[in-house]
DNA sequence: CGGCTTTCTTTAACATGTTAATTGTTGCTA
DNA sequence: TAGCAACAATTAACATGTTAAAGAAAGCCG
């Protein structure tokens, strides 16, 4: 009956990337000025609100693929915003940490990328925007819809 | 008044994300098979619907950079897919086409992958569906909001 | 015509995405 | 306890994302 693909144009996997397109532009503007990436700003972001906590669970909060945080963790360590250290108990795993640098950028751009957040549900309208990342959340099997 | 960061797990660009892999995981598996990659099917599936057209143009519907298309477009060459030509009157631009080998992808995978977008439609609702298709093109500044 | 700007495309360099294979550890169990 | 399955993390290889710079061709304009 529905049996024939969509047009690119009303495409669902097409309309998420031009979303997302939309949503990280100003905030990939925001993090050019700190000299880091949307993802090593992630890692920041997670390990902030959390704490310390191992690779893995890392990866899934950050929503990155393990081989990718091995390199992000590794570069944000050279930078000093992130420590690593070795599980005494069970030594495959890992645990990393933010530093107080890798705090202080967080803490003076949170309001900027806050601000821009704020634009987009205020243009979008609240009840709209709480709406969207519903449906998005049941396209996500991580969320066990 | 709402100037806080919202928690990672309810924000928009991770849910975004999530959502992405979601409705792609499969997709991906189907293509599998094919040894072609998600973006070498997207750009398959803009020359099948519109016909032949410049870089440009195919980079944008198919939601690519140009750099990241001028590569996958000399893979596909090399594959036998597609078909590159330059424009005779301003030869900066090239036309790029699909080949009747492209097509034959497109045509044997268009029910499997057809199936895959009904599944999300049908799990979430139509109307739903439709809902959600048209809050993630606000989020487009390419479709003028 | 000659120089300047603009446009289309590609190249370069580095970061990340993706899958498969590998390494180092742990834990189970015969 | 030796052997093996399971697990955490990394490495490898290739494709793409992203930004900046370079090439090549067209258009403008004195």
């Amino acid at each position: 009956m529905t049996s024939r693909l969509p047009s690119t144009a009303r495409s669902l996997p097409i309309a998420l990337i031009r979303a997302r397109e939309g949503v990280m532009a100003p905030i990939r503007e925001m993090l050019s000025e700190t000299g880091i990436t949307e993802q090593q700003w992630r890692v920041l972001r997670v390990l902030s609100e959390y704490g310390q906590m191992d690779t893995k669970t890392l990866a899934d909060r950050a929503c990155l693929l393990l081989p990718s945080l091995t390199r992000i963790a590794a570069t944000l360590r050279e930078k000093g915003l992130v420590t690593q250290t070795r599980d005494k108990v069970d030594r495959r795993r890992q645990f990393v940490a933010i530093t107080i640098a890798g705090q202080k950028i967080i803490d003076e751009r949170a309001g900027h990328a806050a601000r821009i957040v704020d634009g987009f549900r205020d243009r979008m309208g609240a009840k709209e925007y709480e709406t969207l990342l519903d449906l998005l959340a049941r396209l996500d099997p991580g969320s066990r819809d």
